[in-house]
DNA sequence: TTTTGTGCAAATTGTTTGCAACACG
DNA sequence: CGTGTTGCAAACAATTTGCACAAAA
């Protein structure tokens, strides 16, 4: 089973800080959309539309970076534009993103594991290759 | 031999573009730190301190979009902050950046090899690994 | 009731754009 | 001279911060 808004709330809760209501409703949109490629503007227009609550924008930052520091939430930042955030539980795969046309597509994460220890291997950094999605050309603008 | 500010210049009016005093002080600038990890506001700040020349930030960007554009300059981003600029023919290594103190460090550009073409192979996409670095953790920072 | 968290508004950073004046070719 | 360039100032996008007020625990 995936991680419920509880399972968010919960570990806000055992990290010693207090759950409000915009705290709730951000837990509540990052678990319904686990799979989605989320942006603090995304959570903020969720909150707005499908839980019909106004947050203010500093709120959806200040929770994101609290469920970061708690361990459960990751962003990532796919080119230019704003930062994708997802649970990391929940994210199995990396991004390649076109810098042409901004297509993006998904290569699992076993897919890195020999360059990244090729890497650790000759330089000693431990890669953290989904931080900062890779730049490239997707299949039809390549052909020009 | 290096680039020399000339090659710079020969280039822009090669493609019809005029020779300006502020496009002169840059490609000088960007020839002069072929080797550094320029941006913007170094190159204004060279202009303003080495060559006692005051550009504006927009014509920077402008004419380092131009030297872009004629393929003699790529930028490329190490995490946040601005973008870096180097000369397509200088670049021969990739950067890596510790996400906790900032620190980068070079990767001949063959190691990528194998990893570009497993993806190319797999998806199509042609990587571009350089645009954006890759994030880590440098040897120090890692042992935490 | 004492912290901790919130909204609001303003500041920041990096980059882009509209536009009138300007100068290369 | 005429079109490409410049500087300036304002616009932008994403994110952060200071602060008085509000509300969890």
């Amino acid at each position: 089973m995936h991680v419920t808004a509880d399972d968010l709330t919960s570990t806000l809760r055992a990290a010693g800080l207090r759950i409000t209501a915009p705290r709730r409703a951000v837990c509540e949109i990052v678990a319904a959309h686990h799979d989605d490629h989320l942006t603090a503007a995304t959570v903020l227009e969720h909150a707005r539309r499908d839980l019909d609550v106004r947050i203010d924008r500093a709120t959806v930052y200040r929770t994101l970076e609290a469920l970061e520091d708690v361990g459960i939430l990751r962003h990532a930042h796919l080119g230019h534009g704003p930062a994708v955030y997802h649970l990391t539980e929940e994210h199995r795969h990396h991004h390649v993103v076109c810098e042409r046309c901004g297509a993006t597509t998904a290569i699992p994460v076993g897919e890195f594991d020999a360059f990244v220890e090729t890497i650790a291997a000759r330089t000693g950094f431990v890669l953290d290759v989904e931080h900062f999605a890779i730049s490239g050309l997707c299949p039809s603008c390549a052909h020009r």
